[in-house]
RNA sequence: GGCGGCAUAGCCAAGUGGUAAGGCAGAGGUCUGCAAAACCUUUAUUCCCCGGUUCAAAUCCGGGUGCCGCCUCCA
């Protein structure tokens, strides 16, 4: 498989450390509200990556932290006169809510919280004082930049540019205007802990590089983020950490291009943002997940109601195709494979073989896609009920675990209760008795209750909508 | 100012040297009592512009235009 990794800026072939489990750390959200589409996006382009792994039958270790102190949690803390704890705990929970909306396999997810691992944090910062790459002054403690190995190869940031940066505030305290904190002093009436520097709290770059190395070691097989985090967060993560362990701290650096809202990106400053809860309540969050995963991760994307509409129809027409194979297989009877259909099963081979290639160039999901509605066209136009059993059902259990590599496609069409079913025998015999208005009203009425109604020449058919 | 990315049909979007995937929307048709779904046909002689390399360029090189991201909290 060939994963772009913005270390070296190429796509690279991937190789595990261990040889049959892979461990990956996504920087998670900052839970002082609710998400936005654009946080969502690396949540479930990597997400669809690990569940690739899984397919492949890697064991996967998956590591999404919460940002649990910070200014922001801090802040609203304040506005709502309540504790940083407990607007933290408020928004894990509204971020699972959606995370299983969009099928995040949460359950298999390690979730961190920064807050836990403060004694770490302290011993990680601690350490790095003693090698002489961090310093104390009055209660909080820099990083020195100078004595981190090769500072700005991710980024590709120059130092001496970054220096003369006009943007960059510059800290009385500091030794280079680049250094960043890794401890900051409390200030009056902020949450705090004890340390060998007095009270305070962890920077932000800090946590990462501790949960990673608590939870999946020295050297992880990937991190990833958005791009967006390239510099500094990544940056003084691989600074921090490699300074440390004086081992590579992440093989493969991977970041998904940013969601934009008329070109611009979305962000909780520029106010351009959809939450995800608010676009649940106007579509299903499968609609979002498929949306996201309709582009390559590394190009950007612009959000909108319409595009949502649109994937939205996308969508359904792979719905039809998959019921439309649970209807030839409750069907179609089990015999002999013929010449004919050993042909079929080719092709069916050939677009699994096209949806494979796709992913394993660098998750070329848009491209995995294409290839999931060549396959849906094929059946649609050569399975009937007269085809074996066996080729629908190798077909249509493909077209699920390939869909399960997406996080797509995972609703059951019901079994329809008693009732409707009286109904729906009542209406085809309004039909047969040519009672064509009473039958498109009772169909109308059906379709109120979520239920659509096709005629077909082999008798009604329905789904759930 | 520095670094990086992008530009493909009405819209979205793959494709990085071999003659333009896929989806949405539109048009026509088949099927149907109607509808829906599905299927067939149709929709870019051309990939922002100008040069160059090559037998061959959307793809490589040079120049230009436009847009975006990072350099500050950010997914």
């Amino acid at each position: 498989m060939k994963l772009y990794n913005t270390l070296t800026r190429k796509k690279e072939e991937f190789k595990p450390v261990k040889e049959n489990e892979i461990t990956m750390y996504v920087c998670g959200p900052t839970v002082y509200n609710y998400i936005h589409v654009g946080n969502a996006r690396p949540l479930v382009v990597f997400d669809t990556l690990r569940r690739y792994f899984v397919y492949k039958g890697y064991k996967v270790k998956y590591t999404v932290n919460f940002t649990d102190i910070d200014d922001k949690l801090i802040n609203k803390a304040n506005e709502e006169n309540t504790t940083v704890k407990e607007i933290a705990d408020r928004y894990i929970e509204e971020f699972i809510k959606d995370a299983e909306g969009l099928s995040l396999y949460e359950e298999e997810t390690l979730h961190p919280r920064a807050t836990e691992y403060i004694g770490k944090i302290i011993e990680f910062v601690d350490d790095l004082v003693k090698k002489g790459a961090a310093y104390n002054v009055d209660g909080n403690v820099y990083f020195d930049i100078t004595k981190a190995y090769e500072y700005g190869k991710l980024s590709k940031k120059n130092l001496d540019e970054l220096k003369s940066g006009a943007r960059i505030e510059v800290s009385e305290e500091k030794k280079n205007p680049m250094d960043f904190a890794l401890w900051k002093k409390a200030k009056p009436g902020e949450p705090s802990w004890d340390s060998p520097w007095g009270k305070g709290r962890p920077g932000w770059h800090i946590e990462c590089s501790v949960m990673a190395k608590e939870l999946l070691g020295e050297t992880i097989d990937i991190h990833a983020g958005g791009e967006d985090l390239q510099f500094p967060h990544h940056e003084n993560e691989i600074a921090q950490t490699e300074t440390l362990t004086g081992k590579p701290f992440a093989n493969y650096w991977l970041h998904n291009a940013m969601i934009n809202v008329d070109n611009r990106k979305m962000s909780k400053s520029e106010l351009n943002f959809f939450t995800v809860r608010e676009i649940s309540q106007e579509f299903d969050l499968e609609v979002l997940r498929f949306f996201i995963l309709s582009a390559h991760y590394r190009n950007p994307i612009n959000f909108s109601k319409e595009l949502m509409e649109s994937s939205k129809r996308a969508l359904e027409r792979l719905y039809n195709g998959k019921y439309n194979l649970e209807y030839l297989l409750s069907k179609a009877e089990d015999r002999e494979v013929n010449e004919e259909e050993k042909e079929m099963l080719k092709q069916v081979d050939g677009y699994i073989e096209d949806f494979i290639n796709s992913m394993e160039d660098d998750i070329n999901t848009a491209e995995a896609i294409a290839s999931l509605f060549e396959l849906i066209k094929f059946t649609n136009s050569n399975f009937n009920e007269k085809t074996s059993k066996s080729v629908i059902q190798y077909t249509y259990d493909n077209l699920l675990s390939l869909s399960r590599v997406l996080g797509i496609l995972y609703k059951e069409n019901q079994i329809l209760e008693e009732d409707i079913l009286e109904l729906i025998e009542k209406r085809t015999q309004a039909r047969k008795n040519k009672d064509y208005a009473l039958a498109d009203k009772m169909r109308d009425q059906l379709r109120e209750k979520g239920i659509v109604l096709e005629d077909t020449p082999e008798g009604v058919k329905w789904k759930r909508i």
